[in-house]
DNA sequence: CTGAAAGCGCTAACAA
DNA sequence: TTGTTAGCGCTTTCAG
């Protein structure tokens, strides 16, 4: 009537005006004029802090579902000091072992709202850098770091100067560093003294390259629980290879060709390097369980469910691994201060190529 | 001297304060301050924008360096409407399939700076709601959303409106999406003129469940390849079962108890049922090649590589798949409209377990 | 060429 | 109980 501007609303809740409701979300004022309240009341009211009127509130919150706002977490962040997202940086890309880690990861920190940024760099520095860049740009919260197979990796640069930082299924030397590993001795020693407790006397290993750590560790674990259990480690039982059925297959052509002194057990290093054990002993005539027994390691269940017969193998549990480092970000987040190299518990998945059934009752 | 607060620059280099330089980033206003100029002039020489002294300039990026200071990306984003964050929403867990494309989408999303929030749904509609919820809460730019076996799939909450969103090895009933699938039709074509050419002539299909769309498409395929090469396709030479090696060994079981007529070559569904083709076919006697030509589907390297022979199989290109959909993607954020579903070609290829060698040169 | 100031959407301390 | 206001860190007119 009197000239004013168009945007007063009308009293009524039909649509106030007649701009495209489609681009740009709604935002707080938008809420609150329509609320016919201010836009700290609105606040309060959708944050349900403050003192405010039941019916207050109610109209506010009634209003911002039918506008269905949104409230916009960057401006959130902005604000306190918080973006509830964290960064996933994995030096190699995201494979077999690190996909369960990451779930686990992703899930425990959803659970607390946060959210998590997918970064790969395949082991180029210079393309992590960038990542770390674009991730301290948007103001993580923190950082978890992964790696291809548990291996000893370079520190995060001290770029991220205080920001928590939880490194799984990899490690550095920095004895302030949180790193979260599978314990890959003990792994073997559940093998081991699985396979002694059904009765092998002879048990061979035939495992991966020795430059990884974790086949270190397992050969460790491999010695430890045959002595434990009375029985000897012979070095020429021992025999380290590549990561795949072909040298499974190899080392078991290499320890059956003795005339005397044949395992009657094998403890591989993968489950990879079990089937091709496996496939190899078929072709010799030797029959599994009751000749050999056989476990794998890392229970890939595609593997293991496929190999005739079905293979005994020792999980790594990365799961609780990957549930365990979102744990332990969130407390670093919160303040806490977590350092040091913990070995998280590996477990027994028993199938039947080491005859378990039939010797359990034994 | 007179009351001043202390913090007014020293005017030489010296730290202005002694403050504790570790907790939040530096601030524009810090490096503007410490450079002597205006906060405004401050952004435009880091942002190379406006006119701009070179002097001033290069004093602020030195300045700039020497702080450690790094942009909020938080607060540039409330700025420009752009979030530079794109969210990637898996029904299924992330696994073998969804990996590659997730790798590659990656990558290419990275080169133009845009992060990537991961968010994994395992069909459970509540959990993807709740994270579809976070995703608009952060302002997302885009969508992906991928799934297990490019099945169909329900429609993203109509909530995002006005967000681009590309199906990724997924697709919906609506013809305004933007879906990409493998050629599975295409690719069955690849397998089967590769063996024809081959001299094969009785080319039987070892496929998983039909419900799968995937399996349609390749039977298909398999029927079409087969009529253009003019050969027979019979019913009885397509068995539809399970995704498993398991399944592969019993099919050849069922096609080889035949007195007569048996296959010369077998087109599998997938690398396992392949894997437990050939293993079958060893155990009645049969050799491959010679007598048995394999080819597979997926080119899953460590089940290809293993088998013996190694495994012809046809490769979706998950790769391609993915960082096309990045590239969707972005053109969609940049305000094209993208739509229809699109199926991108897979290719062929071969290893020994089809002969290509010994028959090429015939 | 440079500085001042408004504002992105939201929160929190302080007034009213 | 509610409104006002001053930022969070940055960009961008618009004056000087």
């Amino acid at each position: 009537m009197n000239g004013l501007p168009p945007d007063d609303l009308s009293p009524e809740g039909a649509p106030p005006r007649d701009v495209a409701p489609a681009p740009g979300a709604r935002t707080l004022r938008d809420v609150a004029q329509a609320a016919g309240v201010s836009i700290g009341t609105a606040s309060k009211a959708l944050n349900a802090s403050g003192r405010l009127s039941a019916e207050t509130r109610a109209k506010v919150l009634e209003v911002a579902k039918s506008l269905d706002y949104r409230p916009n977490d960057l401006a959130q962040s902005l604000h306190r000091a918080r973006s509830m997202t964290v960064g996933i940086l994995s030096t190699d890309s995201f494979g077999r072992f690190t996909f369960p880690i990451v779930e686990a990861l992703e899930r425990r920190l959803f659970d607390d709202g946060i959210a998590i940024f997918m970064c790969n760099a395949t082991d180029d520095p210079a393309r992590e850098r960038r990542h770390l860049e674009q991730l301290l740009g948007k103001r993580v919260d923190g950082l978890v770091v992964t790696a291809r197979r548990a291996d000893k990796r370079a520190p995060i640069e001290p770029v991220a100067r205080g920001l928590p930082v939880v490194y799984a299924f990899s490690y550095i030397d920095d004895p302030d560093a949180l790193c979260l590993l599978p314990d890959d001795e003990g792994g073997a020693r559940l093998a081991i003294s699985h396979l002694a407790r059904l009765g092998r006397k002879r048990i061979a290993h035939i495992t991966g390259p020795r430059h990884f750590e974790a086949v270190r560790l397992r050969e460790a674990g491999w010695r430890a629980a045959l002595s434990e259990a009375g029985l000897a480690a012979r070095d020429s039982d021992c025999l380290s290879g590549r990561w795949s059925e072909a040298w499974g297959r190899e080392a078991v052509a290499e320890l059956f060709k003795r005339s005397r002194d044949l395992p009657d057990a094998l403890f591989c290093g993968n489950d990879q390097i079990a089937r091709g054990a496996v496939d190899a002993l078929k072709d010799i005539g030797r029959s599994i369980p009751e000749d050999v027994a056989i476990v794998g390691f890392d229970n890939w269940n595609v593997m293991a469910d496929a190999t005739r017969p079905p293979l005994t193998s020792v999980d790594m549990n990365l799961g609780a691994l990957g549930a365990e480092a979102g744990a332990a970000l969130l407390d670093m987040i919160s303040g806490r201060r977590l350092a040091g190299l913990r070995r998280l518990p590996c477990s027994l998945v028993v199938r039947a190529s080491c005859g378990a059934h039939a010797h359990a009752g034994a």
